[in-house]
RNA sequence: GGGCGAGUAGCUCAGCUGGUUAGAGCACCUGCCUUACAAGCAGGGGGCCACAGGUUCGAGUCCUGUCUCGCCCA
């Protein structure tokens, strides 16, 4: 294989892990668990770029916890969505010539379970593409028998509280769907309108007042015209009638406060029935409630000759209608926000109709303390503020839908006596009349009823089963911001109502994918590619790296195929690391002790009780026994170890204790770059290009090849959480290894890393080997030329030690010789460059052109000069001394005088060319 | 109208409690098919950190105001 090709590999470890049952809760080291569970996708849709990014976090969190041997917990389910899927059903019956309400809701139920039944194996195998570990056992439903009984309890429960009630009310009616949606579900843009100033004359004849509209279709439902009580110039109009255009009714003119006098005409038409602010004028003044269209937006007997008409050619009629009558003085233009239904995109109705509702106060009060006390917590803390926005201005939650596909409400009138019976199960008679004739009230729940129980209902609840003990409340949720409302909010507030405890300790929102173009993937758009085709052709890890280390926390994430690129090329490079390292194995002839058992999850301890530092060879030996679970297969000895293999050693050890850091502080992109540049930019750029000659010689490749091995194991294991596929294949590629990576301890490391010293002679070796490289690049030398070159120190004990990476610096630069000098003259003629305070010398007889070189030299002592100066105006300002930490002031004296003397050393070398 | 977020390299974004003359990836330019990798390696160019004030010895970072964009709410 010359590339790391996914496919097969991915689909091969999936089912592995699956049947190990790798993904059930167990009890851990750490007797804790970590517990999430899934915000359920639409069972009848499938994923999405966001679930992706939102299945990847997840995923990511949860394998690190289950690694470090947490009781780890991911529960799966997916989610009726009530309008999304009733609408498709409908079309798809409307497809076979089947009109739904003819069919009948028990028809139709058949069908869109059948449905159900064929999209959730769908959904579920996407998940399993993506790498997710959810322990499928426990799959959940919203609507299966489980969790209908969760919902029902709690709608009764509600009931008995007295929280949920029914009444007429202005509702947010959808004329397409035929159904009430929650405020929450309307989606308002804005739309180019006009405002219509329209004269509704005096009952007596005597003059008219003008009311501004946007709406005038709906005049025919006016019950009043309304002036500001405290206006000079109208409230005497009080108490008079005017005569309803286009009709014959008359109506009040009436004193409210919801008239404004510098608004629009100070004149405001009062329509109760289809208007919010009306509803509300309307109540306080008693007003009747003319309700002027049908569910369908049609207007009605109240529209005089426009009934039968649709309420947007109804508008037109009525304007010209108005116009012919010549009662339309003035018609302005109006840019306003509408409410479109975010599910199907028609202009809701403000419409009046009897309706479950939820009141909210009191669910909200322990929410918000919840969020204030920190016993929920919001990543990103900028969350918060609009959580308690929302919450400070709850609204009661209209719950009912005029849909089929749903929790069907548990409410039953007597035919006979009109009681009204709410019950779990369902009554046979009624509890007044004991009459027999009962009807079942025909509206289902939103679907939003039944994911506010999301963290309890799959566990189990309203029984006191083990699960929902042992791990409610979960630990995180994560989702994205915009369904902070709808769905966090109100898990919150179910959560301490029906368990007095928090659903989950921390909610993390990640960000919404776009495209290229900022906009938001939706299926309308057809901008949003199917996951399955990419995991096809990039693989799923590619997939879930690209996604997480492009996510800054909580940032949209701007989409595009070519971001995949970063995650694939990352997967060639480990596999090509691996297949190198590998190679060498195969040629040295060492064989792998069989390993007693495979370590079990926990911290694999890198740092705290390794001696490092003094006993290299021993702690080398003690990690790879707690990697592999066997001994070394060749002994090492502490003189084996060479700088670099040190220096590898101590840099795995940080890189460790940098991804534990981000992962936990759930920056997990952070965690993924540190890995990421880790591999990448330090083991195969620097490490396994410095060992090259070690490993291909039999005599000492022991050493170093052990070192590479355990720090691939290592390195797989840091990334396993974001890309488990990979990781686990080439786990298993590795000789010493057993057991599953997943199921592996991960690499533990708060203690400082060691090898500090070797880090430092390492980094100056990086620093040298960048100058010559610069050097043979910008003289032109050509690449085959194996020169030699010159490293002059300034004093004479810094000589022996940086002889001793000679060696390494030639074979990184391509030179063939590197001499290590203290003082001397310059090579002449030569290109020179500084590496610290190390004077580089690339001597190249005839091939310096000296004015180039000189101009090379004056850029760089110009650019330290700017430097010095600034820094030397910094030291002489007594205020910055005085108030400047100690610290901060020594560091740049201690630079000031490294620069000067790096300008002194290239002044000289200037001057050197010049003789 | 209210609230929140963003404005840093051509693009996408890092830059945490203020402390060298600001980083990464992609794109671009140059050189390399070097027996792990061209999905690669090495080198390079590119930024009045939106604007204006202020606090401070010191501001991309803190404060105030302005502008532009995005989102949420009314």
């Amino acid at each position: 294989m010359a590339q790391y090709a996914p496919q097969g590999i991915e689909e091969k470890w999936y089912a592995q892990w699956e049947a190990a049952d790798l993904f059930a809760p167990r009890a851990g080291v750490r007797d804790e668990t970590f517990v999430i569970t899934l915000p359920p996708p639409n069972v009848t849709g499938i994923l999405h770029m966001g679930h992706c990014l939102g299945n990847s976090i997840q995923d990511t969190l949860i394998r690190w916890h289950r690694m470090r041997g947490f009781e780890t917990l991911w529960v799966p389910g997916t989610d009726h969505a009530s309008i999304a899927t009733e609408q498709v059903v409908t079309r798809q019956m409307r497809a076979d010539g089947i009109d739904k309400r003819e069919a009948g809701r028990d028809a139709f139920l058949e069908r869109a379970w059948v449905w159900k039944e064929q999209t959730h194996g769908r959904i579920t195998a996407q998940m399993r593409r993506l790498g997710c570990s959810l322990d499928w056992p426990r799959d959940a439903f919203t609507m299966d028998e489980a969790r209908n009984r969760a919902v029902t309890r709690c709608f009764v429960d509600l009931y008995e509280k007295g929280r949920v009630f029914r009444d007429l009310y202005l509702v947010n009616w959808c004329p397409h769907c035929l159904t009430a949606i929650s405020d929450d579900e309307v989606e308002y843009k804005e739309l180019d309108g006009s405002m219509w100033h329209i004269q509704y004359p005096f009952a007596d004849g005597d003059g008219f007042v003008t009311v501004a509209t946007t709406r005038p279709e709906t005049m025919f439902g006016d019950t009043a015209v309304a002036v500001n009580p405290d206006d000079p110039e109208r409230k005497h109009l009080i108490g008079r009638e005017v005569r309803l255009p286009l009709t014959d009714r008359v109506i009040p003119v009436i004193g409210d406060h919801h008239a404004d006098p510098e608004k629009g005409t100070g004149y405001v038409k009062i329509t109760p029935a289809h208007d919010p602010n009306d509803f509300l004028v309307g109540k306080r003044h008693d007003l009747p409630q003319v309700i002027c269209m049908d569910p369908h937006g049609v207007m009605n007997e109240h529209a005089g000759e426009l009934a039968g008409l649709d309420r947007t050619e109804a508008r037109t009629r009525t304007i010209a209608a108005l116009e012919a009558q010549d009662l339309l003085p003035k018609v302005e233009k109006n840019i306003h926000q509408v409410g479109h239904h975010d599910r199907c995109g028609t202009v809701i109705e403000p419409y009046l109709s009897k309706q479950w509702f939820l009141r909210m106060e009191d669910l909200a009060a322990p929410a918000v303390k919840a969020v204030e006390d920190g016993s929920v917590r919001l990543f990103p803390e900028r969350w918060v503020g609009v959580y308690h926005n929302w919450m400070r201005n709850i609204r009661d939650w209209c719950i009912s839908r005029q849909l089929w596909w749903g929790h069907r409400i548990p409410v039953w009138y007597c035919q006979d006596c009109q009681q009204e019976i709410v019950a779990v199960d369902a009554p046979t008679t009624c509890t007044s009349c004991s009459s027999t004739k009962l009807e079942q009230d025909n509206d289902v729940l939103d679907t939003w009823f039944s994911s506010w129980l999301w963290t309890f209902s799959p566990l189990g609840w309203p029984d006191e089963t083990e699960d929902l003990k042992r791990f409610h409340p979960t630990s995180v949720l994560v989702t994205a911001a915009d369904i902070i409302f709808f769905w966090v909010a109100r898990m919150i507030m179910a959560s301490y109502e029906f368990l007095d405890e928090p659903p989950f300790d921390e909610v993390l929102f990640h960000g919404i994918v776009r495209d290229e173009e900022g906009r938001k993937m939706s299926k309308s758009l057809g901008n949003s590619p199917d996951p399955i085709d990419i995991i096809d052709s990039y693989g799923a890890d590619a997939l879930r790296c690209s996604l997480v280390m492009l996510t800054p926390t909580g940032q949209d994430i701007f989409y595009s195929e070519s971001s995949l690129e970063v995650g694939r090329n990352f997967c060639n490079k480990i596999f090509q690391a691996t297949k190198l390292v590998l190679g060498v194995w195969d040629e040295s002839g060492l064989v792998a002790p069989t390993a007693a058992a495979a370590p079990e999850v926990g911290d694999l301890e890198l740092v705290a009780g390794r001696d490092w530092d003094q006993q290299p060879a021993a702690a080398l030996a003690a990690v790879w026994r707690d990697t592999f679970g066997g001994e070394l297969p060749a002994p090492v000895v502490d003189a084996d170890l060479m700088p670099e293999d040190r220096w590898i050693l101590g840099r795995i050890c940080a890189t460790a204790a940098e991804c534990n850091e981000h992962n936990g502080r759930r920056r997990l992109n952070d965690a993924a770059y540190g890995a990421f540049n880790f591999f990448r930019h330090e083991f195969c750029d620097w490490y396994l290009e410095a060992v090259k000659p070690r490993l291909r010689d039999e005599a000492t490749c022991a050493a170093p090849l052990q070192v590479a091995v355990l720090n691939l194991a290592l390195s797989y294991k840091l990334l396993h959480p974001v890309m488990p596929f990979i990781t686990e294949e080439l786990w298993s590629w590795l000789p010493p290894s057993t057991g599953f990576i997943a199921a592996s301890p991960y690499p533990a490391g708060t203690a400082a890393a060691p090898f500090e010293t070797e880090r430092a002679d390492f980094e100056a070796v990086m620093e040298i080997t960048t100058v010559l490289r610069n050097l043979r690049s910008e003289l032109g030398v050509p690449p085959g030329k194996r020169g030699a070159a010159v490293l002059r120190v300034p004093a004479a004990e810094r000589q022996a030690p940086l002889a001793a990476h000679a060696e390494r610096i030639a074979l990184l630069a391509k030179l063939e010789t590197v001499e290590v000098v203290h003082g001397g003259a310059d090579p002449q003629p030569a290109g020179a460059g500084l590496a610290g305070d190390v004077e580089v010398f690339l001597p190249m007889a005839g091939l310096v052109d000296l004015d180039k070189e000189r101009e090379r030299l004056q850029k760089d002592v110009d650019k330290l000069e700017g430097w010095i100066k600034g820094c030397r105006a910094k030291l002489a300002n007594e205020k910055f001394v005085q108030n400047a930490p100690e610290d901060v002031v020594q560091k740049q004296k201690d630079l000031l005088a490294e620069n000067e003397a790096k300008v002194a050393t290239l002044r000289e070398r200037m001057a050197g060319l010049d003789a």
